[in-house]
DNA sequence: AGCATTGTGAAGCTAAGCTGAACGGATGAT
DNA sequence: ATCATCCGTTCAGCTTAGCTTCACAATGCT
């Protein structure tokens, strides 16, 4: 197996250009950097040195090296850095979440705020990603965390491998546009929108299956559907300016929508739960990261 | 410095669960596995195992080490691999691919299929993102290509620390249901489908844009956008099914649509530039990556 | 209680890895 | 052209990291 130490050399004397430069960085004479990078061509059995005039040069395969050796290293420092912050009693390490877009907004980032501040060991990193994709990104380790959601009656992959938590469930609200003459009403009857056009997401995801079925079982009829995106925000704003109606959880809504009325329908109890996934060995990094995310959970269902 | 020959004692402790075990493994007495250990708990300043009963258990800290130990020598292995590829005159290591949807189908896969045949010790893993994302992404070595597209008229953003090169240029086709008038013809005059309705990307994307201006300058109409989606299958779809037009480029036609009419705009000449972004200093393999792409760009304007 | 088994420490030995001096090759000034 | 100089490499010699062997305390099984 390849020290590492001598992978320093190769990468300093890269870094140097010159062997005599390396040796004076890292506090060594000339002859023991020799005398290692000698013994790790031997071990690799590669030439990673040439000489070129009076200097030496990397050939190609030193350079595959030295851009290995850097990673590695980087590494070494990370793992160091997290040790010590362990060791103070602190959670330290990388995490990486996943979310879909209103989870995104209302749960993911505020926890990251919060773990700023209770957690500034931890580094987060989160992207948005659809939740079928998740699974395996978990399995091999290109992702810590999953949040994902699932509309009632259409019940997500069972992972048996993986760890599922409840994070919140939330209701579907009718949102329509503010003239609308059902915007007065408490609540909405489906049944009376028949005639009203639709914003929701592409054939084939969870939001438009969902809306169909609500249409067909709680109004009875087949629904409109005229407008479609993936992007929830896009559809409160096609609410807002084309005068179409939409089915939307609360978390899309937030603290509230300008523009437009968001009503409970009337009958029928329609709603989306929002999860979270992780592997079954959770290092204390994501156990605290998934602390976070069910602690701003309960806030987003509080307010 | 940690030194990994330690952290792989560490490891295999874990692994093994006992001191005697992993020294049996290693080919080590038992006495040389603790005194390196104890070692290793020196230099770091923790506590890395604790006794239990007769056995040793890792400590929280020893946990956090052991699973930075175990992704560091994977990155030995990966190195050593690499080299050894390397050193026997072949081009390998791991390549990572964003592109757009369309050439994603009609250009990375097939350069893909045909870098399995030429460069077996290439390990290419690719994804489909925004070109506006990927300059971050290819700095911070998150990426190493990126195929991007750019709209006449519609130039992206600079980046003059990375190498740009021309992959192809596409012609903008005018896509029609098979039975509508001017299906028959030669070429379209843009100016006779002021009263089509339009299927196009979201607002805000380059597509939408070309889309719009394309409408204003050769037809002087505002187009009826109907419909959009960024998945331009999806558009292609709805021509097929809702009767709509579109405006897309060659590639997403590719060898041909069944059921809708393509045809050249019958003045004009609007067309989509494909490129590809690395950073400056290229590896073995990502040049031969980006060859690997141009050539596939070459065959698909060929066909 | 007796015994096997585990982890740890002390003594001693081998070899890895360092220094310093000597050597061959390339460069640039005279 | 010649010589001083700088570079990388090699060799001899020394220090010490790291291994084994042996001894010992602690634990769990019978």
């Amino acid at each position: 197996m390849m020290d590492l130490h001598r992978l320093r050399l190769l990468r300093e004397v890269h870094g140097r250009g010159t062997v005599h430069g390396a040796a004076r960085a890292l506090g060594y004479s000339p002859s023991a950097i020799s005398q290692q990078l000698a013994v790790l061509e031997r071990e690799t059995g590669t030439r990673l040195l040439e000489r070129v005039g009076r200097n030496v040069r990397l050939t190609a395969a030193g350079d595959v090296l030295v851009r290995h050796a850097t990673t590695l290293l980087d590494g070494v420092e990370a793992a160091e850095a997290e040790l010590a912050a362990v060791a103070a009693g602190r959670v330290a390490g990388v995490v990486r979440i996943a979310s879909f877009q209103s989870a995104f907004i209302r749960v993911v980032a505020p926890a990251i705020r919060s773990l700023a501040a209770t957690h500034p060991d931890i580094r987060v990193e989160a992207a948005e990603l659809e939740v079928e994709q998740a699974a395996p990104a978990l399995r091999l380790q290109q992702l810590d965390v999953m949040v994902g959601d699932e509309y009632d009656g259409q019940p997500r992959a069972v992972h048996a491998d993986l760890h599922r938590e409840h994070l919140l469930r939330e209701q579907i609200r009718v949102i329509l546009p503010e003239d609308h003459p059902l915007a007065a009403a408490e609540r909405v009857p489906i049944e009376q929108l028949a005639e009203l056009p639709w914003a929701a997401c592409q054939p084939g995801t969870g939001h438009r299956e969902m809306h169909v079925r609500v249409c067909r079982e709680l109004g009875g009829f087949e629904p409109d559907i005229r407008y479609s995106s993936d992007d929830f925000l896009i559809l409160l704003e096609l609410v807002r300016t084309t005068g179409a109606g939409a089915l939307l959880p609360d978390l899309v809504i937030g603290a509230g929508a300008p523009g437009v009325a968001v009503r409970l329908p009337a009958e029928g109890d329609v709603g989306r739960a929002v999860f979270l996934l992780t592997r079954r060995t959770r290092t204390p990094a994501v156990a605290a990261v998934a602390d976070a995310l069910a602690a701003a959970a309960t806030d987003q269902t509080r307010s």
